[in-house]
DNA sequence: GCTGGCACTCAACGATACCGAGTGCCAAGG
DNA sequence: CCTTGGCACTCGGTATCGTTGAGTGCCAGC
């Protein structure tokens, strides 16, 4: 599709224009070591490239700037054998050994340490349908009406729901609802509809089946995927102007439409998705890079980053396969190879 | 210390500083009414305010905009009882009866809804010293030499510590440790130091002591307050200035800088501080408006707001202050009159 | 087919002038 | 003595206008 210089040339100017953020000209591509030709020929093949869509122009007598197609182009040509540097790798490991601790806190500390490792804005979402298998289950009297049911999944998540009775609560019926739920649910997995056959005491079937309702998917608001956001006030540095920023601030706050965008990247099979791909306008400056992780050989949520169209693709992408990677793996066991 | 007509004067300026960003002539003073004096007089009452620096001049030549100190003037001025305005309440009602669910989440929510009701970013700080009681305590084994400690307290909140054992975890003597700790720690004040005495067998005292261990305060990370931020995007477009924007929100991703401040207020008696009296220099054009909230008469946290020094006061106390009351009460029992 | 050369374009920058909002001060008036 | 209209003055903001220089497109020659 482009001959190699093309391709050269092409590379040349993203890599300049990542670095420099200003319109790259044909003199300074062909600086580039490797590339022995002249300004006048560059100039020829960069014209070649605008008209082939992989680069623009701001205004006549600019340099060009790589388009949302020069910037797939350039992605997909990277070697996908992308490496951290030595101290990058060292940050890595140093946290993912003191990293401990549960669940949420975990990932919602990965989206902050993946951020200062990238300087970019970092998404961390754990999938709603964790087909996790119930480790445990209990309710707790909080108030006379109100009762929590606490369940830990085998993840080490924990699902939590208020329920409102009709009438006091009596320890007792709600004890033994208790221990019916635990007996009845624990090993199933979390999040199926979950179903269980009624006891001789009426008082303590209602309790039992407030409880189960309450922990069906899409029941509660709160059953929706998990989103951990770190670094946001990093993109209000990857742009000059304030409508940009004040747009890509909006959009992570909408985490619903975070989630849905990181959803579809996955699911169109990318692992980059750049400007106008998104298909989000107020995003068309940005590029957002992710891998999915695993717990326990299943998927569990998503790692990922959200930068400028300028980003530097290839160390984000070797920032956010490494740690997709080892978060699964610290989430995976208490401790793997440690 | 300010004769009426200053204190007039200074309101006006801040009135219309706080709408328009603009500094603040002596012609359009004059022409509020009821405040019948020529632009001249105005002027030389200015002076006088700027002298006593109340006032401060961008340049020669430009109107006038409030100091610090003219601000404080300004809120210690505003009458106590600010309400809000009917359409703002109606949303604060519905807010508050739709609203359900286990802390967290409804702090988190209610972070949100504060700022979409103020249009600043808003705070919630949730004190680490809950002095719930704890109403069950809980061991789940995850993985052989993973042991999750789950404790609910009365207020709802769950704290859970993740523990790795030396050696594979029986399922007999986690069992027989959470016993232990579930009956001797229900009803104690979690976060105390919590003591209990040996049983006969060394296993289970060894489980049980490492569990204690991790419910001692700051003795894990996690035993901080935690700090829920909705709306920071909304500081972007407060100000103009994109140096501005960068500092306020890098601070507001410095949680524990939050923290600080927000219990730094408190314990000076205030409820609003203003610029340079929030003593973080990236703040100095910020004010933050705080209100602590109670769970059973209990101090349980703080709700706070974070805007430009030319925010909307009277509207933001009044915001802040309903919210952390409702808040209260929807978490001091499941349903309060509803 | 590459290259040096050249005319051309146009954003960015700086100098200059102008405008007008706003001030400080003063002298006159109640 | 305080207030007020008047007035000269200041100075940031905006518009105008060259100038500059990076960069282009094209062409003729190697």
């Amino acid at each position: 599709m482009l001959d190699d210089r093309k391709a050269a040339i092409l590379r040349a100017v993203v890599e300049e224009y990542i670095e420099t953020a200003q319109p790259v000209g044909s003199a300074s591509v062909a600086r580039v070591p490797g590339l022995s030709v002249s300004s006048a020929t560059v100039r020829n093949e960069m014209g070649a490239l605008e008209r082939d869509g992989y680069l623009a122009q701001p205004h006549t007598s600019a340099g060009r700037i790589p388009t949302d197609k020069g910037y797939r182009f350039f992605v997909d040509s990277l070697t996908p054998t992308g490496r951290l540097d030595a101290s990058q790798n060292q940050q890595v490991r140093t946290f993912f050994n003191r990293a401990h601790g549960e669940l949420e806190r975990m990932l919602s500390d990965t989206s902050r340490f993946l951020a200062g490792l990238t300087d970019y804005a970092a998404v961390v979402v754990r999938d709603a349908e964790d087909p996790a298998r119930i480790r445990s289950v209990q309710l707790v009297v909080l108030a006379p009406r109100v009762v929590l049911a606490v369940v830990v999944l085998a993840s080490g998540a924990i699902e939590k729901r208020t329920l409102e009775l009709a009438e006091d609560a009596d320890e007792m019926v709600v004890g033994a609802a208790s221990a019916r739920l635990a007996s009845h649910l624990v090993g199933e997995i979390f999040g199926t509809s979950l179903r269980l056959p009624d006891s001789e005491v009426p008082d303590v079937d209602r309790v039992v089946a407030a409880a189960v309702r309450s922990l069906l998917p899409g029941e509660e608001p709160e059953y929706q995927p998990q989103v951990f956001i770190g670094g946001a006030a990093r993109m209000a540095a990857a742009f000059d102007a304030v409508g940009t920023i004040r747009q890509v601030l909006g959009i992570l706050e909408q985490q619903y439409v975070l989630v849905s965008l990181v959803k579809d990247v996955l699911d169109r099979g990318l692992t980059v998705a750049i400007g106008g791909e998104l298909g989000v306008q107020p995003l068309s400056d940005c590029s957002i890079v992710v891998a999915p992780y695993e717990i326990e050989g299943e998927p569990a949520g998503t790692v990922g980053i959200l930068g400028p169209t300028r980003m530097h693709y290839e160390q984000t992408l070797a920032a956010v396969a490494v740690v997709s990677r080892r978060l699964g793996q610290a989430l995976s066991k208490g401790s793997e190879e440690r």
